[in-house]
DNA sequence: TCTGGGGTCCTAGGACCC
DNA sequence: TCTGGGGTCCTAGGACCC
């Protein structure tokens, strides 16, 4: 390795380029949902336990010991471990679960980026003099999320949110790693390419069928070659990583982009009427969904798979955004109405609906209301009866306040 | 191995506009 | 009548993440 490092220019370069702190924290809870679970059922503790609903959604370490991973088919990981306690999964326990560690992060450090419901990122630099060094800190977040909430939490210390993530994959579970920022090589180097961010199962089967097994392999690479072999962004990208280059800052105003809901369906034929009631169960939980978090969107997506697991997208952009039940209905229908040849022929085994293009419901009122002022109202009934179509009830209540801030009345409030 | 449910990002072609 | 280049939006598909 250590030859392989003196020829290749851009590690030596970043070598000598000033490094930064290694005060980039990724914390991520162990095989979260089987954890809660053993939590709240002491007799799991110590057992395989899989958090299944056909398939595997979590296992244990003492399942993940016996072979078993997700999403594994449950029968699969009855075979390989014959006295696994399957439980069904508790999404509310778990949601309540993250809730709480949540609540510790941002108590460690206003800098946090959720990744998901039991991983993210914290930004602790600067925070030396209050709470000490990023190595103590997450040994107290450690601590912390152990006793105050009872699971255990994996927390990987870097310069670099990349390093970060390895760094806590490397060190499940139950672990706390730091990456020296003077020895990230020695660290990155030696592993498998498939242990980088964003390298899947295909792209380690392309990386390697050239022959390029480890992160040395793919550093040792000219961009131009990676570029070549995965495409623009993918190619820069792997070549920035495999030099541990990575700018992105923890980002907390991330919010998501689409809101969507989907359900495997199992073989053997359905009928139309089955598939249509579905979706309609999908678009109403969907769009409930959307106006809880007052969120309008624009794009409807319907997601198909079929009986050979053959999978289609079909899409459809509404002229306005918008939460309301009414339009996304009709515009899932006639979705799959194109589609009702195709999914009698081909077999359904899964429909999926989401919305995408979302926005703050706010956004959406302002800009129907900002054309008015004081002495500008003579249109506002018919506005407030768009808004309504559009947004939602709810939505009324947004005017109103909104009305009232820019100096006037919004009619027809919800009572 | 015969596959859940929630998401993100990227690519690419075509329509449309200037 | 035929032509260029750039930008944006829409749609479909694919890879990837937990």
């Amino acid at each position: 390795m250590t030859a392989r490092m003196e020829v290749d220019e851009d590690t030596a370069a970043d070598a000598a380029a000033p490094r930064g702190t290694a005060s980039i924290l990724h914390a991520d809870l162990d095989s979260f949902y089987a954890s809660v679970e053993q939590r709240d059922r002491p007799e799991l503790r110590g057992r395989p336990v899989i958090v299944g609903g056909g398939v595997v959604l979590a296992a244990s370490y003492e399942a993940k010991r016996r072979g078993v991973y997700t999403p594994m088919p449950e029968h699969r990981a009855r075979q390989l471990c014959p006295e696994v306690v399957v439980v069904p999964p508790r999404f509310d326990a778990y949601t309540e679960a993250s809730r709480a560690v949540f609540d510790i992060f941002h108590d460690t450090t206003p800098l946090v980026e959720g990744l998901s419901i039991d991983e993210a990122f914290l930004d602790v630099g600067g925070l030396g003099r209050v709470s000490g060094t990023p190595v103590e800190i997450g040994a107290s977040l450690r601590r912390r999320v152990l006793d105050d909430v009872g699971l255990a939490i994996t927390v990987g210390i870097a310069r670099t949110k990349f390093l970060a993530k390895v760094a806590s994959g490397v060190a499940k579970p139950d672990g706390l790693l730091l990456v020296d920022p003077d020895h990230e090589t020695e660290f990155l180097h030696p592993l498998p390419v498939g242990r980088l961010w964003g390298v899947g199962p295909v792209t380690e089967g392309k990386l390697n069928a050239r022959g390029l097994v480890t992160v040395a392999d793919v550093a040792a690479l000219g961009e131009e070659h990676l570029v070549a072999m995965l495409g623009v962004a993918s190619g820069r990208h792997l070549h920035a990583l495999a030099h541990h280059r990575d700018p992105r800052r923890v980002d907390t105003g991330r919010r998501r982009g689409s809101i969507g809901s989907q359900t495997a369906l199992g073989r053997g034929p359905k009928s139309a009427d089955t598939i249509e009631a579905l979706l309609l169960g999908i678009v109403d939980r969907v769009t409930r969904r959307m106006r809880n978090a007052g969120r309008i969107g624009r794009t409807v997506t319907l997601r198909f798979r079929y009986d050979d697991f053959s999978r289609a997208t079909r899409a459809r952009s509404l002229p306005h955004p918008t939460a309301a039940t009414d339009p996304i209905r009709s515009t899932a229908l006639a979705i799959l109405g194109a589609e009702s040849d195709h999914i009698a022929q081909a077999g359904l085994t899964l429909i999926g609906m989401s919305v995408g293009g979302l926005r703050d419901v706010d956004d959406g009122v302002e800009q129907l209301l900002l054309p008015f002022g004081p002495r500008d109202t003579s249109e506002l009934d018919a506005t407030v009866d768009r808004l309504r179509d559009r947004f939602g009830h709810a939505a009324l209540t947004r005017a109103s306040l909104l009305g009232r801030r820019h100096g006037f009345e919004v009619p027809k409030l919800p009572d």
